[in-house]
DNA sequence: TTCATAATTGTTATAATATAACGTATTTTG
DNA sequence: CAAAATACGTTATATTATAACAATTATGAA
């Protein structure tokens, strides 16, 4: 399982989100183009979150002719849709979703340092929305749960 | 205690928000100018989240001189500095502060149909996300809960 | 009070994020 | 293959937010 703090070969988690990616389509009959596959790659180069305009950039480096902003927007929305990526709101950045396929309501650890951002599924969490939800009569259709603050690397980093 | 959710006279809500605001910052020898106060009774209007841009056009409305975005951000960053406003970065929209003065990490209901925004503390809420954070060695310093779905009114109406 | 300082607001310009609308090309399916 | 659907290109523009500097107003010390 991706964990964003140990030290670790990020071409596997690359090559991993891209593989996984590519058998979820085609269960699905999704049509992983390779543009919507190399906008997942920019998404998942890091894990930090990376911004809409960034990854048009990273894109115009890489083709002749720039892209423009729908472009990379809708290939952003149809991997959301089909829950290969993230929207992270209180940053306007979209990252690569960490298991894609089950379905889950996942909370966002965002280290406002490093900028490294770690996805959990926290059954507790999951939980406790559920019942404020209910003591409130509220059906709940999507969440948005972000945190942001000091990862355990930076938060090392300063008494060391 | 307010719950967007019952039938009430709204100006009561208005004015003890504006009240409680006019106390929290003599306390704290903040200043609440009219500007502000404006802007907090705007953003007051109703239990539903609102633009700033929309704030800006109310704002419009009432003086000869229309006012510039910068003015208006300017009196959103205040209320939010001084915990009388949150914004929701789900929406990119601005809601009065329930419980002003009190510490909180709250969580905000959406209702995507009415658009009527319940926030709620919940401790089991806050104490799982704690839990969480804590099982990553993460220290939380800014959290941020939005759920969207139905609220109890747009549900019934559902059904009725 | 009066001046100096700080805080607030005004003003202009622009940055950053996102989408509408329509045309073209490609894929899929009958 | 032809028709339809899907994806992508392109232009323009909407929406949200901030930088930079000028003018004004409030505050506090002498």
């Amino acid at each position: 399982m991706t964990n964003a703090y140990h030290p670790h070969n990020h071409k596997h988690c690359i090559e991993e989100a891209l593989q996984e990616a590519r058998s979820l389509c085609k269960d699905k009959g999704a049509r992983l183009t390779p543009l919507r596959e190399k906008v997942l790659e920019l998404v998942w180069q890091s894990h930090s979150p990376i911004g809409a305009y960034d990854v048009l950039a990273e894109l115009g480096r890489l083709e002749e002719r720039a892209a423009q902003p729908p472009t990379v927007y809708r290939a952003l929305d149809f991997l959301m849709e089909h829950g290969l990526i993230h929207r992270l709101s209180s940053l306007n950045a979209f990252i690569g979703c960490s298991h894609p396929g089950e379905q889950h309501n996942s909370c966002f650890l965002i280290c406002e340092k490093c900028r490294v951002t770690q996805e959990i599924e926290h059954l507790g969490i999951e939980a406790s929305l559920k019942d404020c939800a209910q003591s409130q009569g509220f059906q709940i259709k999507d969440s948005s749960v972000e945190l942001s603050g000091l990862c355990p690397n930076c938060l090392g980093a300063d008494t060391e």
